[in-house]
DNA sequence: GTATTTTTGCAACACTGTTGCAGATTTAGT
DNA sequence: ACTAAATCTGCAACAGTGTTGCAAAAATAC
């Protein structure tokens, strides 16, 4: 564990530095998509409450460190945000998702940009959320 | 209630005709926005099981008579789709969804267009998952 | 009208996510 | 380093969503 990078972060988030907190963080680091609580309890080493985690990852969100992740599961994904456009004031999190059909990871493309399409009249919109749905990089080479 | 079209509507689907099934359709019909099973409960006028009416949906469902939307609330809503795209054997309900954010309904935009967006190197993908923010036609005018 | 198939209601369960509270840990002040 | 204040953690309990098994009821087929 990358412990001073993983420290300095939640310093910066304004997060108290905790065995917990930063196993948790440490999970988020090893992993590029977005996990459940359930799928973060499994990667920690350690075995910790079921609602610690739960707090962990709304501190998590509050202060702009990790955003959730809409998926037709009805399960909330969590996925650390782009230091470039969250902190502990703003936080941005309208890129576009990206679902792979055959792991099922959801992946964060910060970098995608759609264009706002024109709506019927009487609807006015000025956010979209996307999920792109295809296969992954990996998935693609490993197949 | 219109009976008839609500049993030809079923019929055409494959759907056996009891009163919960014309019931739950017909909340449907009256309402243009995705509803969930407790929002569906309280529009029934007779007390049906909730596990009855979670049959009722998958069976819609499978039948193409309904499909699921998704959601920030991680509850499941369900809409009506659109004739022209769905039936018993071909399902397609890629298309564009509205949320307001003052009333909090989600809409169908079935005729709305959206472009594939360029994904990064080794992402592919042919489906996108569109959800636009915003204020609908009835809170803005109501406003 | 009867037999077969499907549907319904009930009980029970698994799972996600939240809150209250007491004890433990972290941080700040001296 | 020691104490006080603030915060965090684990436990118990709870509310809500969604599913399954089973027996009784209803719909369809003959």
């Amino acid at each position: 564990m990358d412990t001073s990078n993983i420290d300095s972060s939640l310093k910066a988030h304004g997060i108290r530095s905790t065995q917990i907190r930063r196993s948790v963080l440490d999970v988020f680091y090893r992993r590029s998509f977005a996990l459940s609580q359930a799928e973060i309890a499994m990667e920690l080493t350690e075995a910790f409450d079921r609602v610690t985690i739960y707090r962990t990852l709304n501190k998590f969100v509050k202060r702009g460190l990790i955003h959730k992740v809409v998926d037709e599961s009805n399960i909330t994904k969590y996925a650390l945000c782009d230091d470039n456009h969250c902190d502990i004031e703003i936080h941005r999190d309208d890129h576009v998702h990206f679902k792979c059909r055959i792991c099922g990871h959801t992946f964060c493309l910060n970098s995608v940009e759609v264009s706002l399409p024109s709506l019927p009249p009487g609807y006015q919109t000025n956010l979209l959320m996307i999920t792109a749905k295809g296969i992954c990089k990996d998935c693609a080479t490993t197949e």
